[in-house]
DNA sequence: TCTTGCCCTAGAGTATACTCTAGGGCTTAT
DNA sequence: ATAAGCCCTAGAGTATACTCTAGGGCAAGA
């Protein structure tokens, strides 16, 4: 069974040792074990788990919202339908996203045509 | 020739006084006039440009690049290269980020499917 | 005239998400 | 035994983008 150390995930997630140690004061972070040091021993599934938080994370979810959702996990299995209503969500509000970025690049080519058919733009 | 005060270009553009006011503080606005009291006396191309501004701040771009923007916008026309630069490298990262959100679409998807499919996820 | 409803500036306060510092402890190589 | 290289906590500091407050001005209606 391989462990990692905080410094072996930061290298692994590409989050900084700080922040590792902020997501777990955070809350977002499944309970950490420690060893005899007090020193957080990682194991695969925080990698997993970890990597799920980074997507969330940079797709622009707040922490409070990812903290919500762990709270669900927390609850056990019984919670499923209402983590499945949480990706229901966030699947929501990510296509809005992708919508809303790729009208700014339709925005941004129109722009462009102008631009290189020789006309000012305003912008 | 229409002009706006503050408070209904707030209204027309969804932002807040507040907020518009520090946006021309911060110089992401174009220069705007004043009338004999002092009160900002927006106009059409306010509305345009305030409306990219915003379009690009909820795209995720910086004040801080959109002020570099609108540095380029007043050298004059001779900066036109420099401008469509800006648009190509944002249209970059816009089309980055699009991707990356779909991939956690994708990742959403999956994990709805497990759960669809009776199987516990980890996540 | 006085209240209502706009507008103004300067600057303080807030939320979010880190990021870093101080002070200190194991363990391993020199 | 001491320096290097990990780790720890608690708490301060920073960056970004607002958001609000205090204190005040002008203009129009009751």
């Amino acid at each position: 069974m391989d462990t990692y150390t905080i410094g072996q995930m930061a290298k692994q997630t590409g989050l900084s040792i700080h922040t590792l140690r902020y997501y777990e004061k955070e809350g977002i972070l499944l309970p950490i074990e420690r060893d005899e040091h007090g020193n957080r021993v990682f194991q695969e599934k925080d990698v997993v788990w970890l990597e799920a938080v980074s997507c969330l994370r940079s797709s622009g979810m707040p922490i409070k919202d990812i903290k919500l959702y762990i709270a669900l996990h927390q609850k056990g299995p019984e919670m499923i339908l209402e983590k499945r209503q949480v990706f229901v969500d966030l699947r929501k509000k990510l296509v809005k996203q992708i919508e809303d970025l790729q009208n700014y690049v339709d925005m941004i080519d129109c722009n462009l045509d102008y631009i290189d058919s020789g006309k000012l733009t305003g912008l």
